[in-house]
DNA sequence: AAAGACACCAACCGCCCAACC
DNA sequence: TGGTTGGGCGGTTGGTGTCTT
């Protein structure tokens, strides 16, 4: 590893992180915060490198995670904010309260890219994808999401074929069947052009869904965030739903069959437009990624409703008692 | 029922950069 | 000023579960 010779020197383990491994990281971050990562794992009595720990809070452990589905405006927000700083996970990351940049960079590469696809658009360019493929064509371009779905893609100059979802496992293609149903043409190109938030849309696409299972994980993971995104349910590795059944993109629905469903679905993106506005790094992305959001009622600040947690409540610990 | 294919995602790797000495 | 260290980031890999044949 060049620089970091400590990795080399000290025997580190690797692989999957167990729960005592867990729970000794959580327990020391959460008493003494976090300081220098490369004396965390002596300190914790961990026989991990600094780094691995360092990541393990940052995408695992940390209590203000979310985790669970991507509502549909984290997917838009995410979809949005690629097509204008593109692989920058980190910086989108930073506009989702509560999701990692490598939550966002495995929900991108397992799930919008190819929605995205599925719906013309080259999730490199985010242009259409007809125009593309024939200079990828030409160029004899490898591009691996586009290389290894282009033979797949129907003729996009044929919109009736677009509406066709490809041939993607029957149960994962569920979901995206779902929004193929609801994305004609000019909806397509409104999503594109003009990110659109649409209530309806999104109660047609829980209609589908068991009301229990999946879903109750992440009603619960939303409005129930009092655990630090630690449902009673956790378990190892996994965020489990009542139905035993971890998540997956089969269960990425919106959040909540409850009275309340519109509402904790707005809040559960936890994005407000104070945030976005704050964001300097880039500012030409502001103006595009105010607008899916305009009329969107938020009622409870993700932010502050993590921030009025104690971390070292034994409710939080207590979730190493179900492991 | 079994084997292979596929999809997902946690974790690792290597590079970059800023801070420190 | 140059070397070292630590943290951050994006790309990639490998394990595991699920689906298809």
């Amino acid at each position: 590893m060049g620089r970091h010779s400590v990795f080399v020197k000290e025997k580190t383990r690797k692989g999957l992180w167990s729960p005592e491994e867990d729970e000794k990281l959580y327990n020391y971050i959460t008493r003494f915060g976090v300081g220098c990562w490369s004396s965390v794992p002596k300190l914790a009595g961990l026989q991990r490198c600094g780094k691995s720990c360092r990541l393990r809070w940052i995408n695992y452990l940390r209590p203000d995670l979310k985790r669970g589905m991507f509502s549909q405006e984290e997917e838009d927000m995410i979809v949005t904010l690629h097509k204008v700083v593109g692989n920058r996970w980190a910086q989108i990351a930073a506009k989702l309260p509560g999701r990692t940049d490598n939550e966002i960079k495995n929900f991108w590469n397992s799930n919008l890219k190819k929605k995205l696809i599925k719906q013309g658009i080259d999730p490199n360019t985010h242009k259409p994808l007809s125009e593309n493929y024939q200079v990828r064509n030409e160029t004899n371009c490898t591009d691996k999401a586009s290389s290894l779905l282009m033979p797949k893609l129907p003729n996009m100059s044929n919109s009736a074929e677009i509406e066709q979802p490809f041939h993607f496992n029957s149960k994962r293609i569920f979901n995206s069947e779902a929004i193929t149903r609801q994305l004609t043409e000019v909806s397509r190109n409104q999503l594109v052009s003009k990110q659109v938030f649409d209530p309806l849309f999104l109660y047609e696409f829980q209609a589908n869904v068991n009301p229990i299972g999946h879903y109750v994980h992440h009603h619960n993971q939303i409005e129930g965030n009092q655990d630090f995104g630690f449902c009673s349910n956790f378990q190892h590795g996994q965020m489990t739903t009542e139905s035993g059944i971890s998540d997956s993109s089969t269960s990425r629905m919106s959040t909540s069959n409850s009275s309340n469903t519109m509402i904790s679905h707005y809040s559960s993106a936890g994005i407000q437009m104070n945030e976005m506005l704050e964001w300097d790094a880039d500012n030409k992305i502001d103006s595009l990624i105010q607008y899916p959001y305009v009329g969107i009622k938020n009622e409870e600040n993700f932010s502050n409703n993590n921030n009025n947690n104690n971390p070292l409540s034994g409710e939080n610990l207590d979730v190493f008692h179900h492991i």
